[in-house]
DNA sequence: TCAATAGTTCATCAAATTTTGAACTTTAAG
DNA sequence: CTTAAAGTTCAAAATTTGATGAACTATTGA
């Protein structure tokens, strides 16, 4: 589970892990609830999501707390605005027009 | 020679765009030199610059003007401003890093 | 202990990206 | 008209990315 050091995150990395559509989701997903668990996330396979956020995490975009088998995702925005001051919230507000990836349990339940 | 209209600008088009270190390199350059001729940057083939020229004007990122045989290229700063504030002048300013693909030619003459 | 849950890792495959060189188009110069 | 210069376009090769399912690890609960 490795996380980037802030001063070693790199700039095409962070740009290239957020240039996807699907990843440009969960930015919007975790910029508007802070957290999120891989599980409440409507997703075709549990290793293609598996799959973004390594690129997210790897990339020093994100930081991943593991709780017991959970794992709790959450954006790294101290760290990304010391290094590139302006980028993520200029990326967050363009994300908004990003489709959300609620599950019917975020729904129903009262998470 | 499509340019995209500023409103069809589409984020993960210009982030991808973006996250490239060659683009990047051509980014830095153009944000210092305000325009840039193909012919004055050090590159391996021509077609691969034209490529990477394509996929910037492509996503929005730069706008081409033709005079003559040659193509000036610059940054599309204030329709970026406008569809994603914020967003170009962190990205330049982070991109100070990659290296310019400076020519002799930019050295000697005094263009 | 046994089974279920949550997620990772691996192999594979399809699709997209990047690079290169050759052929082509257009403009300018002699 | 002929030639050269500046780029574009096309096709092929190399690389990377993204998606899927199966096997695996680790934690939780009965």
């Amino acid at each position: 589970m490795l996380h980037p050091d802030a001063e070693q995150i790199e700039l095409s990395l962070v740009l290239a892990a957020l240039s996807d559509p699907t990843r440009l989701s969960i930015i919007r997903q975790l910029a508007e609830d802070g957290e999120a668990m891989c599980r409440r996330l409507d997703f075709g396979s549990k290793s293609n999501l598996s799959y973004h956020f390594a690129k997210l995490r790897e990339a020093g975009v994100t930081r991943t707390r593991i709780e017991g088998t959970a794992r709790h995702i959450s954006l790294r925005r101290e760290d990304l605005d010391a290094r590139f001051p302006g980028l993520l919230d200029s990326v967050i507000k363009a994300a908004a027009s990003y489709p959300r990836l609620t599950t019917e349990a975020d729904v129903t339940d009262g998470a």
